[in-house]
DNA sequence: TTGTAAGCGTTATCAC
DNA sequence: GTGATAACGCTTACAA
């Protein structure tokens, strides 16, 4: 059995095509009546609209792209959700274009895919704004860019400066020695985020601001394992007692284990502070840095349905604070 | 500058509409001399075809929707990284659509959204053909389940029963008592995963066959906190030395880290058998079963791209097996 | 081998 | 208010 058109929806209610566009689309000029034999017709027929034919007719297909790194973190799942849960209420339907590594972004650059057919575009953690600009290509559509920042486009992201900030304030009144641990950035020009580096800067600068230093800085890249040879090498060479924070709460975790796995007590000879409040963290009374992601994704929602709503205002950019949330470990 | 069209392309080709038509799509009778002329005007336009006008045209749109449980999960990567390669030969974009909970299906099958106007459709994990029936949802597009298996649908999974019965012979000819960890099924029937029953019973038919018992099993769920809680009960109440078949690398991990915790010697003291072979897997050394998960995606691919290209006959199965990798915790 | 024209399922622009 | 009807960008007969 064929899918329900437009036209049999009007042959089925007795009116023109014309009318029933006018009722799908919520144009005014539709009296009452047959706006009920319309939404009857549609009833019976288990009638939706074919997102193709509307965007091809000029129309939107409201159905929003969005280029998401593929990376296993939480993260993303909080953003996605807001993002979505956003748009839903708006009746857009979320696609997601999957940037597994570079030569994938090259292919969705390159051509035009669905992708850029959709009615808006969103553009996660990655700056592509400049790559659009150095190879001319016209983006025509409405696009907003999160967990990122760029001039000229609307933007949601997480202020990290303030979140390291928060972190070094806290830790700098706490007794004994600092330490931190980073995260390593990823040589990948393009494929860079910039947000370990800002918790470093705002931890740093907040340090300096009451006058206490770090004895050691570790490095690690963001996985399990450096994770807990990191957390090892630490405590080696740590004098406890002790203040860490973790610019992640990956590292953190693994450097509670090691704690433990030591028959140290977290929160009196390693305090440790972590940032992104996993799952987890609660549970473990871990003392990290909260940042409203679903809000966020939420907010980066509504500055594009706002553009695809008519505004044509200047570009806008929401910034989000993350706080700190004190537990056991600090 | 507006987006050149099939019309621009022809006109700049001083062809018409339809030879331009037959070049995009490989209709063998064009000469080779206007083919390329045909191939100059697009190039020169950076012409490409739209998606949407291709579909509503009754051809094809070359997308591929992918139903994804949104987890974050090393397995679901490379699942994706596996279909996308495998798509992204046959020239075919891939658009995820994230089922995040239970209401985001229903939405998605209550409504023909997007997903649904795609060329082929992908399922990943969960089995919604049940619904399809069920609801009399009539999916008329090519499917192809991946990681779950239906009657009547092309398939690709993993035979995790096998990849049980592998941990379990291997297990059985160990020193020592026999401990189990398993991964608890979640409660919704819809989104539950058969995969860790799965493991279960291949890993239970094996001890059967070779008439040894488990001391004890234990269970978690599928989370950090969850596999460092059962690893502490395990280790407090386990009779050394022992060998544990953690149904997850997760838990094979956090069993790791406890017993490095309470100066347990892996592979002595403690032997571990995991399970997904995660990318630290190697580093520590863990004894674990390797699921060739890449591969099932591209095979799950290429049984749709076969559809695709008008394939009729029954439908296919192609199971894939895990293979154990024993290096040094057991 | 190639051009022309009729759809495909919508929206938008007309008249009435 | 509402019904025709012309786009939209493409594929695919059908002619030539």
């Amino acid at each position: 059995m064929r899918k329900p058109t437009i036209q049999d929806v009007a042959r089925r209610a007795g009116v023109g095509v014309g009318t029933v566009s006018r009722v799908l689309n919520n144009h005014a000029a539709v009296k009452g009546a047959t706006r009920e034999l319309v939404l009857q017709a549609i009833a019976d027929l288990d009638y939706t609209p074919n997102p193709h034919a509307r965007r091809i007719a000029g129309g939107k297909s409201y159905t929003i792209s969005v280029l998401l790194p593929v990376v296993t973190t939480e993260f993303y799942v909080r953003l996605l959700d807001g993002l979505e849960s956003a748009f839903q209420e708006a009746r857009y339907d979320v696609a997601i274009f999957p940037l597994l590594d570079r030569s994938r972004l090259e292919r969705y650059l390159g051509s035009h895919t669905l992708a850029y057919q959709a009615d808006g575009l969103v553009m996660v953690t990655y700056n592509l704004t400049q790559l659009f600009n150095e190879r001319r290509l016209r983006n025509q559509q409405p696009t907003v860019l999160v967990d990122a920042y760029a001039e000229g486009v609307d933007c949601a992201f997480m202020d990290n400066v303030t979140g390291g900030r928060l972190a070094g304030e806290y830790a700098a009144r706490l007794p004994g020695e600092l330490y931190a641990i980073w995260v390593e950035t990823e040589l990948d020009q393009l494929f860079t985020t910039r947000v370990f580096e800002e918790r470093r800067a705002g931890f740093r600068a907040a340090l300096q601001g009451s006058g206490r230093t770090l004895r050691a800085e570790f490095t690690a890249s963001f996985d399990a394992l450096a994770a807990r040879n990191v957390a090892t090498a630490l405590l080696d060479e740590a004098q406890l007692p002790c203040t860490v924070f973790a610019s992640a709460d990956l590292l953190a975790g693994a450097l509670l284990d090691e704690a433990r796995g030591r028959g140290l007590t977290p929160g009196e000879d390693v305090r440790v502070i972590g940032f992104d409040d996993q799952p987890w963290a609660a549970a473990r009374g871990l003392t990290t840095l909260h940042q409203p992601v679903e809000q966020m994704g939420h907010e980066a929602a509504q500055l594009l349905l706002s553009r695809l709503g008519g505004y044509r205002g200047p570009a806008r950019a929401r910034r989000f604070e993350p706080h700190l949330i004190v537990r056991d470990t600090a």
